[in-house]
DNA sequence: TTTCATGTAACTTCATATGTTACGATTCGA
DNA sequence: TCGAATCGTAACATATGAAGTTACATGAAA
């Protein structure tokens, strides 16, 4: 099934911004990531309702975050997102008059509540820092290869 | 997005079948499931590669289960299905290049992988013989509530 | 005032689960 | 043997939603 990669898409986006001194347009957010600038403006605007990110028009323009990165978990990211659904698997019918459909959506129901809130606990966890020091080790050991 | 109901489809039928005597035709678990026949066999057909469920065709021919109620779990069901992907959720690209994507594949990985393990956790503790169970209290509570 | 940039509507494309039609193959009973 | 019942399966249709694209309006700065 296609999945919805927009989580990844802005954490690519914004580590890029992190990484980069002043703002960055639509158009260079679009070749980090290999897409369309309007698609970047689409997604991150959604960031921007939460005011994660600011953006400016005309000259200089472009995209900043405005928070700071320690503050920033991947759980705020996926709220700003609108809370996509998080499994591709689910239940045939959400209220079944069938009482063997309700034993069987309680015993989905319950395993897939248990997986979400681990994952969103992990999520709540991990913040841009964490992810920026992440990249920064990469970086080094990227550098120290290289010679 | 549209998901995967197909684990839910099956455990709807098999408990069906579990309550029936004899075997059940196409037809018939299609009015159940409120779906088509032809969508039955495709799903059910999976299930009888995985030596769960037998199917006889002609006169008196269905659907039959051939295991053990209380020895197959949601996993094997999973499996049997194909192991179709969990998330509705995931990485732009899976073997990025660039440093960035792969400090933030890496994260979203980590807990996605901590999340699936957990699903599939509870799904293999979960047999039809449980569910069968819980319909027969829900049933046995439907009864009561009745008269 | 020209250029660069975002904001946004409208439309297209693509992937994929699900639904549908059609017909062949097999089994059983009359 | 015939015919109805039933599965097996290919082929096609539909629906949904993320992502991509085009077009143009709006706003800011040189």
């Amino acid at each position: 099934m296609k999945h919805d990669s927009r989580l990844s898409s802005v954490l690519h986006a914004l580590l890029h911004m992190a990484e980069h001194d002043g703002p960055m347009t639509s158009e260079v957010l679009g070749q980090c990531l290999g897409t369309n600038p309007v698609v970047v403006r689409r997604t991150m605007g959604l960031l921007r309702e939460a005011g994660l990110v600011t953006s400016d028009r005309g000259h200089a323009g472009g995209w900043r975050i405005s928070a700071d990165l320690s503050t920033v978990t991947l759980r705020q990211l996926h709220e700003a997102l609108g809370e996509p659904a998080v499994f591709a698997l689910g239940n045939r019918n959400e209220r079944p008059q069938c009482l063997v459909e309700q034993s069987v959506n309680a015993a989905l129901d319950g395993a897939f509540a248990e997986a979400e809130a681990l994952l969103l606990e992990r999520f709540s966890e991990i913040t841009l820092a964490t992810l920026a020091d992440d990249f920064a080790r990469r970086h080094r050991e990227w550098r120290a290869q290289k010679g």
